[in-house]
RNA sequence: GUGGGUGUCGCCUAGCGGUUAAGGCGCCAGGUUGUGGCCCUGGAGAUCGGGGGUUCGAAUCCCCUCACUCACCCCA
């Protein structure tokens, strides 16, 4: 027997009801902020995310699914997806329209990790980029957006976290004095945290190793780093959140696992404790269309995971309005019968109502209770009679009322 | 990638060295003539995740493997 592949999912009927509530309020947050949709490939030049996500990342690095095709050519799955619509915008010329470009999508990424609850090799996200400005506000705006997406979902108790991380130059500066904080304790510290200080010091602070802690806790904050304009774009950004609102926590220690992101970083974080640790996540990525090739172009976004919603919903018994069955089920009786009952349904359903029709040739016992088992609402059953006098029976599963009503009468009755 | 837990019909569970592998839900059919939901009866459906061992004998013990799951890591 085939299984779907480790780490895949197969979204069934009955589950589909979360998804389409997800990507309907997500459709809608959009337009109520100006995002467009856009889609984009699922795989791309291997590259666009080692050049943009980062090389030393463990996305880049070990979780990636790179292949060759046929031609030769190195291609990727993607990752994650603000690389491709900054690819997207350098290809298409986006700068030639009123900045910001503003995107979202709705679409799988690929990571070969290892599987749990709320973790896949194939997973959904939902996101947006704003592209071409630089403006603090614009950072406090997609926060606002991220905020308000989660809690039009109706999902209860969550956190916004964020933090600065400063731009090139002043992280350079921050890097090396966090570097040399570390360095004459490399031996007390977790073999993970040693090979951060290598690879990647920023992640030195998140270690959760408590043998690291109070090494992480004496280090020096990114935030006493900022250069002036930084620091000036991060109290004007929580100066807008405020303005909006928006309830924020600052997490100091907080980055994030792309080498794009510049200054903004920010975290939506169930408050209920839980394994997976962010909903969704996102920040300010200045240097990353300049990085594939464009001219120097900022750009903001975040990017939510579809599976940890559904998961969210389903945890706090959220109810998501059904879709939609058959308004119409059509049994029959005989040969005749049938021929007529196909007829019918399709008439109706050229009407637009949503009509089954019994097939296999079961009795009547057998297709009323499939109708009812399927919560149709109403049965049309034709037998011999009903040939006969171009009628149709017309029971109503309600309340187990039926009459005979012409087939003409029935078919008006649609509108 | 590291560590722990779990794996018996589609779903939930019983069985824990010798049973025709049991039950509930669901599914299908019947309870006379063309009628659902309740009830009754019957049926289909499991080589007990897979592979190897130990044993006269294994779903039950051991090993490997796969999958799921939890924590770490990382992230959505």
């Amino acid at each position: 027997m085939y299984r779907a592949p480790r780490g895949t999912t197969d979204i069934l009927p009955e589950q589909q009801a979360y998804w389409r509530y997800i990507e309907q309020k997500a459709a809608r947050i959009c337009r109520l902020y100006g995002y467009e949709r856009i889609d984009l490939p699922m795989f791309e030049d291997t590259g666009l995310f080692t050049r943009g996500v980062g090389e030393g990342t463990d996305i880049v690095e070990k979780e990636m699914y790179v292949f060759e095709d046929r031609g030769g050519n190195s291609l990727a799955l993607r990752p994650e997806g603000t690389a491709s619509v900054c690819r997207a915008y350098l290809e298409h010329g986006l700068h030639n329209r009123p900045q910001p470009v503003k995107l979202f999508y709705i679409g799988p990424a690929f990571r070969y990790e290892r599987p749990q609850a709320g973790r896949y090799r194939q997973h959904n996200q939902f996101g947006c980029e704003a592209i071409g400005d630089a403006d603090p506000a614009l950072d406090a705006e997609v926060i606002d957006m991220a905020w308000q997406f989660f809690f039009s979902l109706g999902l209860g108790r969550f956190t916004v976290v964020i933090n600065s991380i400063g731009c090139r130059k002043c992280r350079t500066e921050y890097l090396s004095a966090l570097k040399e904080h570390y360095s004459p304790h490399l031996d007390e510290v977790c073999p993970d945290c040693q090979v951060r200080f290598q690879k990647n010091p920023l992640r030195l602070l998140d270690c959760k190793n408590p043998r690291c802690q109070p090494i992480a806790d004496g280090a020096p904050k990114s935030a006493d780093y900022l250069c002036p304009e930084c620091t000036e774009h991060y109290d004007e950004m929580k100066r807008h959140l405020g303005i909006l609102e928006i309830p924020f926590k600052e997490d100091r220690r907080l980055v994030r696992g792309f080498d794009y992101y510049t200054r903004t970083v920010f975290e939506v974080q169930p408050e209920a404790g839980g394994s997976q640790s962010s909903l969704g996540g996102g920040g300010r990525y200045d240097g990353l269309l300049e990085e594939l090739g464009g001219k120097p172009t900022p750009g903001v976004g975040f990017a939510t995971g579809i599976e940890r919603m559904v998961l969210g919903l389903t945890r706090e018994n959220i109810p998501v309005p059904p879709i939609p069955g058959p308004e119409f089920f059509i049994a029959h009786l005989g040969n005749e019968a049938r021929d007529s009952a196909m007829k019918l349904a399709t008439t109706l359903r050229h009407k637009g109502a949503a009509v089954l029709i019994s097939t296999g040739g079961r009795s009547l016992k057998a297709q009323l209770r499939q109708a009812n088992t399927l919560g149709i609402p109403r049965v049309a059953i034709i037998g011999e009679d009903e040939v006969r006098t171009g009628t149709v029976m017309l029971r109503d599963m309600t309340t187990s009322k039926q009459e005979s009503v012409p087939v003409g009468k029935l078919v008006e009755l649609v509108v």
